[in-house]
DNA sequence: CGGCTACTTGACATCTATCAACCGGGGTGG
DNA sequence: CCACCCCGGTTGATAGATGTCAAGTAGCCG
């Protein structure tokens, strides 16, 4: 097998900008590609596990998180699209990942795949910033989770995450929410019940509007109202 | 330039285990090091700067840290000599760093570190690894963060704290907490009074003593009394 | 000796969790 | 087709943990 060219690249790890890969790359990677599909809340893998796959998701939203013994559970982030579900770095997997809804994703195996990075060094560079990336979110993360308020906390979340699926069309003022209350709580360090309730109180002030589907932004579009409640992180 | 042997490695960057280079990468890599020192509370880095230096921490304590407008600081980790102040990777620096005490480092010029890890592929994946380590931690913290309770996040630290600081010399019954309390508080997301009330607390139950230097862990050396009081996390 | 800083301790306030009841939609089975 | 149940979500009452504010102590350095 000859690696082709080098040109562009290649898949992404949490990152924003979503990449796409040559024709030559797309043909050597697929030769040991699997695609899988998941049905809703299956376990993709499990924490401390030989990672000996590399998942890239194709389709759907996934969960990737951290549990203690007695349950309590801490989402680490939300998987979209043309994210990895794991570094390929990385020897086990560091975190579990759940299929939110249906999803898909392409499976490699993880030690061509590595020798397919390693032999593609602007492959290999795009893969190292997009892991960059994921250190930054989870410190920013936890920024917010250990000083920001509830509401900080809550609202934060929301502004990320239409910034996030934003990239797939333009920035919208209605904010699906396919994860459940549980999930979100999880991801913030709250309950559902806070969740809830932040909820109401954001639609009494005029600021959102919860549909069934997710948030209805109020407001000017391109800056909804919700932004004045943003808690002030210097980064992004 | 000749850029010599591959052999053994390289820094590490938040790594536990700590490496040595060969001589010649040493000297290759001192053609451009610039030793600094510190003052106590120095601020080494600001985050949202362009890195254009990397900093390896020979002596001395660093804290990364991120801040809200308003000031409330999250500690993000502690460095100890040997570890990087940000990644090399990274074109602007993604934390603030402060020196706690006096501290010394290693300044190199960020374009030709990057270079000589390029071309020394050993080394490259080392400081990978390294990268992702503090992937690692920092979600490990998420976890802590988000989910622990006051007295679980405490006793973590200590723990982690007494296993990281053990890498030089046996792991001892007296740690060393060279930090103020407000770093601690930040690092836990908690405020100053909690941590003085845990500290009193676990005092009272027997499981430390509170000295000037630190504390002393109490029941048997090698598995303290603290160590029931553990948070229940899967990983480490 | 005085004043500074880091830390401790106490009283109280507040936020968020907890517990419990309730609501509503969708699917299932009679 | 309707009744029921189950699940996810909401809402309310209450409790508990941690933050806040304030006073007080101890060590350190000039």
């Amino acid at each position: 097998m000859v690696y082709g060219s080098l040109g562009q690249s290649l898949f992404l790890f949490g990152s924003r900008k979503q990449l796409v890969m040559t024709a030559a790359e797309q043909h050597d990677v697929s030769l040991v590609r699997q695609r899988i599909s998941f049905f809703a809340k299956t376990v993709v893998v499990i924490e401390g596990e030989p990672a000996d796959s590399v998942y890239k998701l194709t389709h759907g939203i996934a969960v990737l998180y951290k549990i203690m013994a007695d349950g309590r559970r801490q989402i680490v982030s939300f998987a979209l699209p043309g994210d990895f579900l794991a570094s390929p770095f990385s020897d086990i997997y560091p975190c579990s990942v759940e299929a939110i809804g249906e999803a898909r994703a392409d499976q490699f195996p993880r030690g061509p795949f590595l020798d397919f990075l390693w032999s593609h060094r602007e492959n290999l560079w795009q893969t190292i910033e997009a892991s960059l990336q994921e250190t930054n979110a989870a410190r920013d993360h936890m920024l917010l989770l250990g000083r920001g308020t509830a509401e900080e906390k809550f609202v934060e979340f929301i502004v990320n995450w239409r910034a996030r699926i934003g990239r797939t069309g333009a920035l919208a003022s209605l904010v699906p929410l396919p994860m459940s209350r549980l999930d979100i709580a999880d991801y913030l360090g709250l309950t559902i019940e806070t969740i809830s309730r932040l909820l109401a109180k954001l639609e009494r002030d005029k600021v959102i509007r919860v549909i069934p589907e997710g948030l209805q932004l109020l407001g000017p579009v391109d800056r909804p109202l919700l932004f004045e409640r943003r808690c002030e992180v210097l980064s992004v």
